[in-house]
DNA sequence: GTGTTCACG
DNA sequence: ACGTACGTGAACACG
C-alpha cells in the first residue's frame, strides 16, 4: 500500500508564485488553490497512491527551536494574497474528503517526518511531496520524496528514492542534515559554517560522511588548512545548524495510514465551494453536479404567473400594458418563433406554434411597439430583428454589456453564471457556451426562453443598480446601448471584397513560398517544416551553429527580433524572414479571408463589444482590425477591399488621439501648446528631447521621439525603450528624463494616477468606464508593475475608445437624418470606413470629420482626416 | 488546449 | 535580483 503526503505550505507556495493572480468578482484570490489542485491532479495521475493526506504549518515562525531564539524570525511573511487562500484551501480539501494535519508548534516538515516513520513501521510505502529539498533526509527504503518545481509556468516533478538520491548526491539520505549543517540554507535561516558553500560541503560529506566524524577527527582529516580553519571557527554554528536542519520524526500526532485511503469527493460541498471560487472548469473535471435539492427547486418563484398569448387581440392589450412599464426583460430564440417577456412576477409567452393569427403581424406589432426592452446581448437581438425586417429600437438595457462594464476583465458573461452570481438564481441544467439553455428533450423550448427572460429580468434590476452606484449608467445608456444598432448595421452591411484579386494574390504568394522553401532547404541541407519554431530552432542554432540570443519556455526563440540580429550571420535568415511574411499573408489573409466571403460577395465581420479590458471593440470571424498596412506587400491586401459599383469608400481617422488625450488628461501645458501650434507633434517632441531647433530635427530623431511618445502612453520602462529604438539603456533613460522634465505635467500625471489607482483599486475613463486593478496590491513585482502600466494606459486608451464610439453614434445618426445612402462598414480603433455613392462623398467626408472632431470637447484640438477611393488602399 | 509568431491600433 | 510597453485575433505546431 502506498501513501502520499503533501507538504501543503510548500506546494501552495509554489502554486501561488507560479500563477498570475486570479481573483473572483468578489476579490477573493484563487490562484494558489487553483494551482494546488492542478499539481494534485498531476501527482495522483503519476503515482496512483492508495492513500493521501496534506500537512500544514499552523503558525510561522514556530517554537520548535526555542533555544535558538530569533530563528526564522526574519523569514519573509507570507503575502496577504496567499494567506487568505489557506482557509479556502482547507475547505476544498475537506470537500474532497482529503485529511490534513497541522499541529501547534510543529512545522509541516515535522508532521511529514512523523507520518513517514509511522508508515515505515506499518509497512506502508510513503511518498513525500514537497518543493523543498529539506525533506530528502527522510528518504529510506520505504520513503521516497517527490520534488515539485515550477519551471516557466510548467510544473515538473522528480521522484527521489534511495538509489536516485545517492546517485545524485553521492551519500546516504540522512546525511542531508549534515550537509545543511555545513553549508546552511539561506531560505530557512540556517547559518551553516561561514565560508563553507555547497561545493565544499558536498565534498566533505562525500568523503567523511558526517559532521560528527569531521569534528572528531578535525586535526587529522585531509582538507586544506583554510577549510580546517573555517570548520574550527564554525563548530558551534555547525552543530546548531544540524539541530535546525534535522526534521522531527516523533511529533505527538494521531496518525493511521488506513484513515487516509482515497475516497470520492463530496459532490455538494465541492460544487458549492468551486462555484464560489468560480472554478467552472474544475466542476467539469470532477463531474460535479448541482446539489440535489437545488435541482428539484421550482424554476420560478411561486408567485410568478405565466401567460400564453395566442391571438392578436390579447396581444394588443398586453402590448399596451407592457408599454407603460419602465422596462421589460426579453428573450427569443434565433428564428423568432418563441418570445418571452418578463416583468416583476409576470411572464408573457408568445409562441409561433400556438399563435392562431398571423405570426408576422404579431412580430411586427411587438417590435414596432413602444415597449422598452432589456435583453442579454442587444446587438445580436437587433441583428436577428434586422434580418426579419423588423424594427430594432427601444432597447434600454443589456445584461451582457452591464456585466462587462462592471468587470471588463472577466472571461465570459454567460447568462446562467451571471444570474447565479448576482441574483442567486440557479438556472436548470447548464446551458451552451453562451449560458443560454440548449435544447433539451424534457424541457420544451418555451420554458428555456422563459427562463432566460426571467434571468434577464432579475439581472436588469441588480446590474442596473450596480451600474448606477458606480456611475456607469451614462456609459451604458449614452455610449454602449446606442452603439449596438450601429454595430449590428455594420455587421449586416459587410464590406465588398474582390474575390478574384484575392485568389490571384494567393497563388502569387504560393509561387514565392515554394521558391523560398527550396532555397531554404538547400541552405539548411535538409527539408524541415519552416513553420515549426521548434524545427527551425534546431536547424538554425544546432545545425548551422548560429548564436541563440533568446529562449522561450519551450526552446529557442525564433521571432523577428532574433532573426534581425542574425541577419548578417547567414544568408538563410533573410529567406526565412521573407518566407514568414509570405506565409502569414497567404494563410491569414489571402486564404483566410476568402473563406469569409458571403454569397453577397461581402465579408461580414463580428464586432465584439464585451471583450477588451479598456473598452475598445474587437473584430472576429474574420478580424478586420488587423489587415496589413506596414509593408508594401501587405498593403496589397487593402487593394482588395473595394466599394460597390458607383460607390466609393471614405476613410477617416483621428490624428494622434491618444497623445492628445494624454495632453488633455495630464493637463500638461507644454504638451497642450505643442498640439495647439498645429505642428508635427513627434517633431516638436524631438526638438525638445534632443534640444535642437525644430528645423534641425532629423528623421532619426523624430522616429526616436515617436517611440518615446508611444512608450509614455503604454507606461514605459527604460529597458524596453532602449530595445525599441536601439540605444543603450542609459541613453533611453536620458531621453525619458528630458521628456518628463520638459513635460512635467505628464510626470505628475503618471505619479498621481498610479497613487489614485492604488487607493481606489480601479482606474476610469473620463466618461466613467472602469477597470479594476487587483494587480496593484500584489506582492509580486512583475504583477504589480503590470498593474501600474495599466493604470497609466487604460484611461487614455479607454477614453479614446469612448470618444470613437460616441463619434460612430453621431456619424450614423447624421447619415441617416440627412437621408444619405452612406453606411459605416468598419471601425479600426481610430479609423472609420464608410461606403457611399460617389455623389455623396463630399458630404460624407464633411460629416465624418465634423462628427469625429466634435465627439469630445478637449483642451486640445481633436483632429480627424479623411480620404476616399475605390479601395481601402486608395482611401487611406 | 497551449505556446509561438505576427498582423493591426 | 528580477524582467521588461498597452490592447487585440488567427494560424500553425505540438502534446
Amino acid at each position: 500500500m502506498k501513501l502520499m503526503v503533501i507538504d501543503g505550505n510548500s506546494i501552495i507556495n509554489r502554486a501561488f508564485f507560479g500563477l498570475r493572480l486570479l481573483s473572483t468578482k468578489d476579490g477573493l484570490y484563487t490562484n494558489a488553490v487553483f494551482g494546488f489542485l492542478n499539481i494534485l491532479n498531476k501527482l495522483l495521475g503519476e503515482d496512483k497512491p492508495d492513500a493521501l493526506c496534506v500537512t500544514f504549518d499552523l503558525s510561522a515562525p514556530t517554537f520548535r527551536h526555542k533555544k535558538y531564539d530569533g530563528y526564522k524570525a526574519q523569514r519573509k511573511k507570507m503575502p496577504e494574497e496567499l494567506a487568505m487562500q489557506l482557509p479556502v484551501m482547507k475547505e476544498v480539501l475537506e470537500a474532497m474528503n482529503i485529511n490534513y494535519y497541522q499541529s501547534e508548534g510543529y512545522e509541516a516538515d515535522d508532521l511529514i517526518g512523523t507520518i513517514s516513520r509511522i508508515c515505515d513501521s506499518a509497512d506502508w510505502e510513503c511518498i513525500v511531496v514537497t518543493g523543498d529539498k529539506d525533506s530528502f533526509q527522510l528518504i529510506t527504503d520505504n520513503t521516497s520524496v517527490k520534488h515539485v518545481k515550477s519551471r516557466m509556468g510548467q510544473t515538473e516533478t522528480k521522484l527521489y528514492n534511495k538509489n536516485a538520491f545517492i546517485e545524485e548526491y553521492g551519500f546516504e539520505p540522512p546525511r542531508m542534515v549534515d550537509l545543511k549543517a555545513l553549508m546552511g540554507d539561506a531560505s530557512d535561516n540556517i547559518p551553516g559554517v561561514s565560508g563553507i558553500g555547497e561545493k565544499t560541503a558536498m565534498d566533505l560529506i562525500r568523503r567523511f560522511d558526517s559532521v560528527d566524524y569531521i569534528y572528531d577527527n578535525i586535526e587529522s582529516i585531509d582538507v586544506k588548512d583554510s577549510v580546517r580553519k573555517k570548520l574550527i571557527a564554525g563548530k558551534d554554528q555547525a552543530f546548531m545548524s544540524y539541530d535546525l536542519a534535522k526534521i522531527i520524526c516523533d511529533a505527538p500526532i494521531e496518525f493511521n495510514p488506513d484513515d487516509n485511503l482515497i475516497q470520492s469527493v463530496d459532490n455538494d460541498k465541492l460544487y458549492s465551494v468551486f462555484k464560489r471560487l468560480e472554478f467552472n472548469k474544475m466542476i467539469e473535471r470532477y463531474n460535479l453536479t448541482p446539489p440535489a435539492e437545488e435541482k428539484e427547486e421550482e424554476i420560478f418563484t411561486a408567485e410568478i404567473v405565466s401567460l400564453d398569448i395566442t391571438d392578436l387581440e390579447t396581444l394588443d392589450n398586453v402590448i399596451k400594458e407592457l408599454e407603460n412599464l419602465p422596462w421589460v426583460a426579453l428573450d427569443t430564440d434565433d428564428d423568432l418563433e418563441y418570445i418571452s417577456f418578463v416583468y416583476d412576477t409576470k411572464i408573457y409567452n408568445i409562441c409561433h406554434e400556438k399563435f392562431q393569427d398571423d405570426w408576422n403581424e404579431a412580430l411586427s406589432k411587438i417590435f414596432s411597439s413602444k415597449i422598452k426592452k432589456s435583453c442579454h446581448n442587444v446587438k445580436d437581438m437587433q441583428h436577428r430583428l434586422m434580418k426579419k425586417g423588423l424594427n430594432y429600437d427601444g432597447f434600454v438595457f443589456d445584461t451582457d454589456i452591464a456585466a462587462y462594464l462592471l468587470d471588463p476583465t472577466a472571461n465570459t458573461y454567460n447568462l446562467a453564471s451571471l444570474a447565479e452570481h448576482y441574483c442567486g438564481f440557479k438556472m436548470i441544467s447548464g446551458g451552451d457556451e453562451n449560458g443560454q439553455l440548449s435544447l433539451m428533450q424534457d424541457v420544451n423550448r418555451t420554458v428555456e426562453i422563459m427562463q432566460n427572460a426571467e434571468a434577464v429580468c432579475l439581472l436588469t434590476e441588480e446590474l442596473g443598480e450596480k451600474c448606477r452606484d458606480l456611475g456607469m449608467d451614462k456609459v451604458l445608456e449614452e455610449i454602449e446601448l446606442p452603439l449596438c444598432p450601429v454595430l449590428a448595421e455594420m455587421e449586416n452591411e459587410g464590406i465588398l471584397v474582390d474575390r478574384n484579386a484575392l485568389a490571384n494574390f494567393g497563388s502569387l504568394l504560393s509561387k514565392g513560398i515554394e521558391q523560398l522553401e527550396s532555397e531554404i532547404y538547400n541552405l539548411a541541407g535538409e527539408e524541415f517544416n519552416i513553420n515549426s519554431p521548434k524545427q527551425l530552432g534546431i536547424v538554425l542554432f544546432e545545425k548551422l551553429m548560429l548564436p541563440a540570443p533568446k529562449k522561450t519556455k519551450t526552446g529557442y526563440s525564433t521571432n523577428i527580433d532574433v532573426l534581425e540580429k542574425l541577419k548578417n550571420k547567414h544568408p538563410i535568415i533573410n529567406l526565412i524572414i521573407e518566407y514568414r511574411q509570405l506565409a502569414k499573408l497567404k494563410s491569414t489573409y489571402a486564404d483566410g479571408l476568402i473563406k469569409f466571403i458571403a454569397d453577397d460577395g461581402r465579408i461580414h465581420t463580428t464586432f465584439q463589444n464585451t471583450v477588451t479590458a479598456t473598452g475598445r471593440l474587437s473584430s472576429t470571424d474574420p478580424n478586420l482590425q488587423n489587415i496589413p498596412v506596414r509593408t508594401e506587400l501587405g498593403e496589397e491586401i487593402r487593394k482588395m477591399f473595394v466599394s460597390g459599383p458607383g460607390n466609393v469608400l471614405v476613410d477617416a481617422d483621428y490624428s494622434q488621439i491618444e497623445l492628445r488625450l494624454l495632453a488633455h488628461i495630464s493637463g500638461d501645458k507644454a504638451m497642450q501648446e505643442a498640439f495647439l501650434s498645429g505642428e508635427d507633434f513627434h517633431r516638436v517632441t524631438a526638438s525638445q528631447v534632443f534640444g535642437v531647433p525644430f528645423e534641425e530635427v532629423t528623421s532619426h530623431m523624430r522616429s526616436s521621439a515617436k517611440a518615446v511618445n508611444f512608450g509614455i502612453v503604454y507606461g514605459i520602462s527604460q529597458f524596453s525603450l532602449s530595445q525599441d529604438i536601439g540605444v543603450s539603456v542609459a541613453e533611453a533613460k536620458e531621453y525619458m528624463d528630458r521628456y518628463l522634465s520638459k513635460y512635467s505635467g505628464v510626470r505628475q500625471y503618471m505619479k498621481d494616477i498610479v497613487a489614485k489607482a492604488k487607493e481606489d483599486g480601479y482606474v476610469s475613463t473620463i466618461y466613467g468606464r472602469r477597470r479594476n486593478l487587483p494587480e496593484l496590491k500584489s506582492s509580486n513585482f512583475n504583477v504589480r508593475s503590470f498593474g501600474e502600466r495599466v493604470a497609466l494606459n487604460m484611461p487614455i486608451q479607454g477614453t479614446a475608445a469612448d470618444i470613437m464610439k460616441i463619434a460612430m453614434i453621431k456619424v450614423r445618426d447624421r447619415l441617416k437624418n440627412e437621408g444619405l445612402k452612406a453606411k459605416i462598414l468598419l471601425q479600426i480603433h481610430d479609423e472609420l470606413i464608410v461606403e457611399c455613392p460617389e455623389s455623396e462623398a463630399d458630404k460624407v467626408e464633411e460629416i465624418l470629420c465634423q462628427e469625429m472632431q466634435s465627439a469630445a470637447d478637449l483642451s486640445v484640438p481633436l483632429i480627424a482626416e479623411a480620404g476616399r477611393g475605390k479601395s481601402w488602399y486608395e482611401a487611406k
